[in-house]
DNA sequence: ATTATGTATTTTGAATACATTTATAAGAGG
DNA sequence: CCTCTTATAAATGTATTCAAAATACATAAT
């Protein structure tokens, strides 16, 4: 029999797609910090037993979050301006080692496809769409990240990344601010192109203390 | 009534516990890299059911220390070179942060207990007490992380740091290594006593980068 | 009224039971 | 002898059940 080119049915595990949902839902800010998550709750949420939201739940707490209370249920972590604060000069240094790599690393395509995704963003901020700027930079990001080589520093700046991603939609950024991140961008762009390794990682690095200063008027 | 200082009673659950005993396990390779485990095996070792293994295994895969593959159980995750040199840069990053933040934020008490730490090394050195020496080295990196005093750091090197410590127990360090270790500890020390943060956070860089060079002979 | 104490309910922790999937082995056909 | 089936066993994924703890509620005492 054999139909032509029939991809095999994937079949993930029930505590991976929960443990998905979850953290969609946490960064998104569906499930507010500080909430309490209910296992029973869940478990008629999305129609599974408690067995794989216990497995999920014990993976988005060694992600940081969620927050396991012996005996009490868990709960949203919450992310304070303190927290904040900490978690941005640690990203800053990971992007900035991230960059480094990058620029010395980069393919030709790499930095091509850089380029287009720069100019998709600058589109998308000329339209005023939000969420598709937040998507381009996100995919810039992971360029940088995949262009670095370092196959363990996407795995290392994922659980940070999440935190701050929490953050920045918790607070949404000013109109100012946005043409800033544009700009930053731009030159961020510009020290890849000239391989310029010293540079790109001083100014990612930078740009990630920016966010920071722009998060605190929201928060503090 | 109330009986004076009565320390409350602790009862951790099941799968924190056994998430420790198999951390300790694969990181001191008593638990070699590629070996499969069956949670039946665990069951029986531990004398538990297999939802707290299950459960304790989510955490390991969280943290890297263990593969899950979909249907076909858990192994431990293998340590190649490649991945070592791309850990170390990692760990470097973050240490000189950590470094630079210790320099300006440390307590009077806190350098103080750093000497001390010191001259306690160095005996085990003169000693030859390996275990003893990486003990204290340990403690030392401990109080330099909280002495940066930023929360978030510990949580962040913990994961890279654990690969490491398997890296360091798979190969034993040569004598000459170890004693050139003890002089960077040594330049270490003087820096954060003059709150030099530069020179702290290159030095701590340098001393992992060193640390991967001499992994390299045994390795590669 | 307020605090304390005892009881019921709810929720989590852990073990068992059931359902799928994968690995292993035995046998038939080439 | 090899390969492909097919049967069987073993291991994993999920659901269910039982046990322990925590919370909520009601009652009694001060």
């Amino acid at each position: 029999m054999a139909m032509p080119t029939m991809a095999p049915i994937e079949r993930r595990a029930l505590h991976e797609e929960l443990a998905d949902k979850l953290r969609h839902a946490i960064i998104h800010g569906e499930l507010k910090p500080g909430a309490k998550i209910s296992e029973k709750v869940l478990c008629e949420q999305f129609g599974v037993s408690r067995t794989p939201v216990r497995e999920a739940l014990k993976i988005l707490s060694t992600e940081g979050l969620v927050q396991l209370m012996q005996n009490r249920g868990a709960s949203v972590t919450e992310v304070t301006w303190e927290d904040l604060q900490d978690a941005f000069p640690i990203m800053g240094a990971l992007e900035a080692l991230a960059g480094e790599l990058a620029a010395k690393n980069a393919t030709d395509d790499q930095i091509d496809r850089a380029k287009a995704l720069q100019s998709r963003m600058v589109s998308r901020f000329k339209k005023g769409d939000r969420k598709g700027y937040f998507q381009v930079n996100e995919e810039i990001h992971q360029l940088i990240l995949e262009a670095s080589g370092n196959s363990a520093l996407p795995r290392m700046m994922r659980t940070v990344s999440l935190q701050i991603r929490r953050a920045r939609y918790m607070a949404n950024l000013s109109k100012s601010r946005w043409a800033q991140a544009i700009d930053e961008h731009e030159e961020i762009l510009d020290a890849w192109v000239d391989r310029d390794s010293q540079r790109l990682g001083q100014l990612l690095k930078q740009h990630l203390a920016n966010k920071l200063t722009a998060l605190e008027k929201k928060f503090a």
